[in-house]
DNA sequence: ATACTTAATATAACGATGTTATATAAATGA
DNA sequence: TCATTTATATAACATCGTTATATTAAGTAT
C-alpha cells in the first residue's frame, strides 16, 4: 500500500532538491559564465555525484531549459513592474529601457535566452511559450498606443508586427552591446535612448 | 644556406594548405552547423591526422577566427555590390535589405559572427577590425544622408551613432528570425521591410 | 524482527572533444 | 652517404555529457 503523506514528502524533497540544483546552476552561470556550467562542476559544487543530477533532471538541456525559463521570467517581472499610469507611448518607451536594464543586469541569462552559447541547446516548446509571455507585455503596450491613436495602425501594421519591430531593435542594440560591438564613443544606454527616440518618431510620423 | 625559391614554394604550399583546410571547414560549417565543426572531423574529412591542423593553425580558435573574418568579408562584398546611384536614403535602406539577405544566405557564418555558438571562441582584435569595415559601409551611407540633408544630424546625432542604431535594428530583426522568435504570421523579409520603413520615418521626421 | 522490495547514491566506464608528447617516415643539406 | 630538419601518425591526457553496474539505505510485509 502506498502512503500518500510519504509521496508528498518525497515530492516536496524532490522539488526542493531541484530548486537547490537550479540555484547553484544559476550561481555558476552568473559567476563563471555558460562555459563553466558543466554537469561535473555542478555535482561537485553540490558535493554529490553526477548521477544525482540525472535523477532530478533528464539531462543538461533540461537544466538549461529551466534557466532559460527563469531568464524570461525575470525579464517578465521587470517589465511588469513598469507603471502604466503614464501615457501609452511613454509607457512603451519605458518598457524598452527596462528591457535593456534587465538584460544587462542578467547578462549571462540573456546569453542563454538569445545566443547559442551552449552547443546543442534548444529551448523546449513549452519554454518558448514563456518567452512569448514577456513579448506579450510589449505587444499589449503597443496595442494601447494604437487604441489611444498614438500609433496609427493603418500606417505601421498591427500591434504584433509593430511590437516585433520594437523588440527586434531592442534585442539588436542589446546584443551588440553585450557582444562588444558598440563603438567606444557612446554607451549602450545612450545609444538605446537614441534608438528609442528614433523608433518613436517612426511610429508616430509614418510616411 | 637557405634557398629563397624553396622558402617561397613552402610558403605557397602553406597558404594553399591553409586555404584547403578553411574551405573544408567552411563546408562543414555550412552543411552540418557550428556544432559539427570539430578538429577531428575536419582532419578526417581531409584524410589526415589532427596534428596537421595544428601545424597550419595555432588552434581551433585560429580557424574560427578565419571563418569569422570570411563571414564579415562576404557581408562586406554584398554590401559593396549595392549600387549607390539612387538617392542617399534609398541606398541606405537597400543596404539594410542586402544585409538581411546576406545574413540569411550565410546563416551559419552569421552565427559565428554574432552568437557564441562555439564555447570559448572570441574573435581576435584583428578580426574585429574586419567587422568594423562592414559597419563602415553603413556609416558612410548614413553620412551621405546627412550631407544631403535627408537626415538632420542635429536631431539624431552623428553618422556613427545613427548607423549604430540602424545596425542594431537590422541585427536584432535578423537574430530573432534566425532564432525562430518571429511570430509565424509574418516573414522575416516583410517584418524587416516594416522595420526599415519605421526607422526611415524616424530618421527623417524627428520630434 | 527478519526478509523482501524499492529508492538513492557512488564508482567506474564509454564515447567524444581539444590538444600535445612521443615516435616515425620523408625530404633536404653537406 | 650521413645528418638534420620537416611532416605526419599514433597514442595519450584532460575534459565533457551520459550511463551501466554495484552498493547502500530506507521502507514494507510477513
Amino acid at each position: 500500500m502506498t502512503n500518500q503523506a510519504l509521496e508528498d514528502a518525497r515530492s516536496a524533497n524532490r522539488t526542493h532538491m531541484r530548486q537547490q540544483i537550479l540555484n547553484l546552476a544559476s550561481q555558476l552561470l552568473t559567476v563563471e559564465g555558460p562555459q563553466a556550467l558543466s554537469m561535473r562542476k555542478l555535482a561537485q559544487a553540490l558535493g554529490v555525484s553526477t548521477i544525482v543530477l540525472y535523477t532530478y533532471f533528464k539531462d543538461k538541456q533540461d537544466i538549461l531549459d529551466e534557466l532559460y525559463k527563469e531568464g524570461f521570467e525575470r525579464l517578465r517581472q521587470d517589465l511588469l513592474a513598469v507603471p502604466q499610469g503614464q501615457d501609452a507611448m511613454a509607457y512603451v518607451m519605458e518598457l524598452g529601457r527596462t528591457y535593456r536594464r534587465s538584460a544587462v543586469k542578467n547578462g549571462t541569462y540573456y546569453q542563454i535566452m538569445f545566443s547559442r552559447c551552449v552547443p546543442g541547446f534548444n529551448p523546449s516548446e513549452a519554454s518558448r511559450e514563456t518567452s512569448k509571455q514577456a513579448f506579450g507585455i510589449l505587444a499589449a503596450g503597443v496595442q494601447r498606443c494604437i487604441d489611444d491613436n498614438v500609433i496609427q495602425a493603418a500606417h505601421v501594421g498591427n500591434a504584433a508586427d509593430v511590437a516585433q519591430v520594437l523588440w527586434g531593435m531592442l534585442h539588436g542594440m542589446i546584443s551588440l552591446e553585450l557582444f562588444g560591438y558598440l563603438g567606444s564613443a557612446a554607451t549602450g544606454e545612450a545609444l538605446l535612448e537614441q534608438a528609442i527616440q528614433t523608433i518613436k518618431s517612426g511610429f508616430t510620423h509614418p510616411n
